[in-house]
DNA sequence: CGGAATGTTGAACCGTTTCAAACGGAGTGG
DNA sequence: CCACTCCGTTTGAAACGGTTCAACATTCCG
């Protein structure tokens, strides 16, 4: 019995393999790619606005933020990644970064160049269509963000948004409402649904009292899923979950 | 002098063109695409959440915007769609829309059956590689309406909003600051930038009054751009325009 | 010209922010 | 092992920005 050596792309190469259909020589070519993964601490940026950097990083475990700030210093969450992603998909064709990404907790992140990925996007495009699924997958959970801030009120959500952390996940059993570990402040909760982190502490709160979930020690529980889902009015339409 | 028929999908080479090269083959090739173009009333449903339709849809002149639904049946528009811009960009790797795109004005569309189109991204990485840069774009806008929803206030949010569109649009004169024509309703304003109409009105009217837009018979005027985008803490970097 | 849609205004109300202070837990050094 | 600090959470009270509702004015369009 020998135990192969994984490549830390496994993840990302699952993750587009749910999404799109991938022969197995493209799934190879990507696990071939030359990889590091490093870990990183909680806070360590990624990438940075304004970057142009040589590498592309993907989660291998833990979770990341993309986050953008105002001219005066207010920050706003874009977007989540989670094991599997890559979160520079930008650097895929756009050259320079427009907004930071942030690691969310300890996190390993593997590293690939850039120009190794961007040559098998041309050569090959089944892999190429991979990535656009992914990124227009992004696109739609970045829709549906714009509707949660514009649209719902601070209770709902912060609901919305656990709900959609709790079905994007990457754990073992598939059904929703289990545990789910957060690794995040309420303060940079706050930053995603764009509240204040006093009000956000409030509302989840609110949410504890009212059994809707439960928090503790960064690790989420939703007691009554579709109680909570129907509350929040989540569709995981969006998610475009295969 | 005979007059060449002009292909209604020109306005989408030309976007396609100045964001990514494409090979006077490749251009020739989308522009070979069967279409036909209609001319649709303002409010007109272009594509409805759920639709799987075997169309694609480009603007040809006009504009549309794209929109979600809250449950209890509030309005988020979720983008902005102007002329050359594929609205269904989606669909051309996921199944099923996610999102309504409705005309806003009067609005001339070209539709290219899904399947053609599919088959050039497979066939030629330009083209595809292309549209995918587009997705990115859309990305990184949708981003920062994201920041500007949750992190700045109303009137704020509406005068980047201005200068969003005045930078996008598509005029002959390349210089912002100039007149441009926007057939929205102060509602739909509204609607995108998350406030309600009342607000909307009473913030745009603050605008007009404090001489940094004129808005008049749905054309906005911006006197002094320097001063609105300092204002607005407008940075077209996210636009990437090249 | 008439009716419907859109824009405008006022006043009361409420959800969220702001500011300030206290609490709790984790990690560090004496 | 305790005291100390740091960071994140919790709570209260007051202020503010944005909403709501309702009425009226205006523009658009058939």
């Amino acid at each position: 019995m020998c135990e192969a050596i994984v490549s830390p792309l496994v993840g990302m190469v699952n993750k587009l393999t749910n999404r799109s259909c991938i022969s197995s020589e493209d799934r190879a070519r990507l696990l071939g790619l030359p990889s590091t993964a490093r870990l990183f601490d909680a806070g360590s940026y990624l990438v940075r606005e304004g970057d142009s950097p040589s590498h592309c990083n993907i989660i291998v475990s833990g979770l990341a933020c993309g986050h953008k700030i105002t001219g005066d210093g207010l920050r706003q969450i874009v977007g989540m990644h989670m094991v599997g992603d890559v979160v520079d998909l930008q650097l895929l064709y756009l050259e320079i970064a427009d907004h930071n990404v942030q690691t969310l907790g300890r996190c390993e992140v593997a590293t690939v160049p850039r120009d190794a990925l961007r040559r098998l996007l041309v050569e090959h495009p089944s892999i190429s269509h991979a990535f656009s699924t992914t990124i227009l997958v992004d696109l739609s959970i970045s829709s549906e963000w714009l509707l949660n801030m514009g649209r719902r009120d601070a209770r709902k959500r912060i609901a919305h948004l656990l709900c959609e952390l709790a079905a994007r996940m990457d754990r073992e059993d598939a059904a929703p409402g289990q545990d789910y570990r957060l690794p995040m402040t309420q303060e940079q909760i706050a930053d995603t649904v764009g509240l204040t982190n006093v009000h956000t502490n409030r509302m989840i709160k609110s949410l504890i009292d009212d059994g809707l979930i439960t928090f503790v020690k960064h690790t989420i529980t939703i007691p009554n899923w579709p109680i909570l889902v129907r509350y929040a009015d989540f569709n995981e339409r969006y998610l475009h979950i295969p």
